[in-house]
DNA sequence: TTGAAAGCGCTACCAT
DNA sequence: ATGGTAGCGCTTTCAA
């Protein structure tokens, strides 16, 4: 900048303002600053820029596993807003663990991330690292998982909801000794949980407590928690999953057993993931529209990083929808046959 | 900091150097700043240190498409030293597309990254951007493609080797009419196009032109390339595929179309993506290790930042590995059958 | 319309 | 061992 001042002979403040398109500038003067600017190459130093303004045009997001579709197409739609309008990512993987996970977010707010999307594995009741928040009033807004520790702006699904259409519809497939995968003790895991076993009281239906099974979050803990479930009896004749990665690993491991998907075990998991209709058996699953948690969490982050004020806690709920692929369709032969 | 210089009755320096453990600070008095700064919950701003120090603990990540496993892959691994190093990623992607790939990169060094990992969407013969970081001496490592354009550190398998590979294991299990799904015009693409007429030259098999099928990189473009190719007559009985999405596109068509895999037609694809082994039927594929060539990379672009001088171009090799699962397993009463 | 002064929060350098 | 001065590259404020 100061090469360019001195250059045109004017001070550096003029050629400052001129770069910005700052309004008491001379057309004449700006379109010579601008020309040689463009030819000297000149790249404004955002550091600098940063130092005085207090933004950083960076957002960090924070995730729990960037392995899991799930979460690259959530950062891929918040990508599709943050990045036209000028702001960078910084990704974050905790490894679904609370303590990484406030490191993370201390070093992001180190180094004055303008805000923050967080898919938190902070596990229910927890409130220290969302009181610490508040208190520095950072602008973040929670995807996915909803602790209740926290009064925070959110984006994502009811997971109750979740568990009650995935229930369901084994119900109505015809499945009466639905287990469950169950997810960690998080939001996303308790509540679809307990959309599970409402809707199975609401049907009147019974499942042991042994038909609940921890499977923690991939496929590689579906397929072992599977195969505990198999060695009960009577086997089920349906399982919700917690989520795609999990159902994935379920289905090897009752077709590995020799069973059959659905016609023996109806399968469904949850989150709809790229690659689910390309699976051993096309997975039917409950969308949960990542592509579209991540744009409107970026949506919302935005509005809160402009409007500089606190604004009251939003909830924006995305209605999950039912897709039903051959994992779970029995199909009237093969159910009158069985 | 002025702060605790203040209730300390020291100097702003004092605290500066007590803070960074500088040596020639009395015990007693570093320990009082940092129980202060404790208490008080300073956090360095790091943006005002990166001014003066010129080095902002941030690397760019630039990748083609962050939804691809592969990629996703990659991040992670580079991940696992660039944080515990203190550094932080900024993931862009620029969509497989040269122009914005461009645009991120000139936006990642406006913010004065301290290196880049990208794995380039360019053209080969391309030089204008390489030009550009070599230009302005910018710490970058290259991976996954190595465009004729660029003389850089690479990080990468060969890909005429996956080619090779893949298609020799097809001969070897008795395919006679193998086709390939192109990749673009890329050097992976290329490379591995290259590796297939090779070695079916080698062994004397002749591939028709047509059965070269230009297919992108994704599983929806590997599904409508994989149909047309089975228009063809005779229909190929093998097919080698650029990359695992397009494989299991391909491999969806193959079953839409009432031929069965890998008995009618055995395929192959390359990455082995996390989720290969859980497909409608288990993929065989190229591993190219892409956790090693995230680590690989964030490594050498560590000794390049800490090294301050250029290095000689180093080229670091992974060696590809076969992995066989049931797509391209002719097993021996389905070869006789046939 | 232009520019001089001050300062963002921190560190390098040199003096004490 | 401690601290003063200067400056990183830019912007804000206010005076000319």
């Amino acid at each position: 900048m100061k090469d360019i001042a001195r250059a045109l002979d004017v001070s550096v403040m003029t050629v400052s303002k001129a770069l910005r398109n700052h309004s008491d500038i001379s057309e004449a003067t700006r379109r010579r600053v601008l020309q040689l600017a463009r030819k000297l190459g000149y790249q404004p130093n955002w550091v600098a820029r940063s130092l005085v303004s207090r933004r950083t045009y960076m957002v960090g997001l924070v995730i729990p596993d960037l392995m899991h579709s799930f979460f690259a197409e959530v950062a891929k739609g918040a990508a599709s807003l943050l990045e036209p309008a000028g702001y960078h990512i910084v990704i974050l993987n905790s490894e679904e663990d609370p303590q990484t996970e406030e490191c993370q977010i201390a070093a992001l707010l180190a180094r004055n991330v303008d805000g923050l999307i967080l898919a938190s594995a902070q596990r229910n009741g927890t409130t220290r690292l969302f009181r610490t928040l508040e208190e520095r009033t950072v602008n973040y807004v929670l995807i996915d998982r909803l602790p209740t520790g926290a009064r925070a702006h959110y984006v994502g699904c009811e997971d109750e909801r979740i568990g009650e259409m995935a229930t369901e519809h084994l119900i109505r497939q015809g499945c009466r000794r639905i287990a469950h995968l169950r997810g960690p003790d998080i939001p996303t895991g308790i509540g679809r949980y307990r959309g599970y076993r409402r809707t199975l009281a609401r049907h009147g239906l019974k499942a042991p407590e042994r038909y609940v099974m921890p499977a923690r979050h991939h496929d590689e803990a579906g397929y072992e928690a599977m195969q505990k479930l198999l060695r009960l009896r009577p086997v089920p004749d349906g399982v919700f999953c917690y989520n795609d990665p999990v159902a994935a690993g379920a289905i090897r491991a009752i077709l590995e057993a020799g069973l059959r998907v659905p016609e023996d075990v109806a399968v469904i998991g949850s989150g709809n993931v790229h690659y689910s209709d390309l699976l051993r058996v096309p997975l039917s699953t409950i969308d949960q529209n990542s592509l579209e948690i991540g744009r409107r969490a970026a949506g919302l982050l935005l509005e809160l990083i402009e409007s500089k004020r606190a604004l009251n806690p939003r909830r924006i709920i995305i209605e999950p929808r039912l897709i039903v692929r051959q994992s779970s369709l029995r199909v009237r032969e093969a159910v009158s046959r069985g």
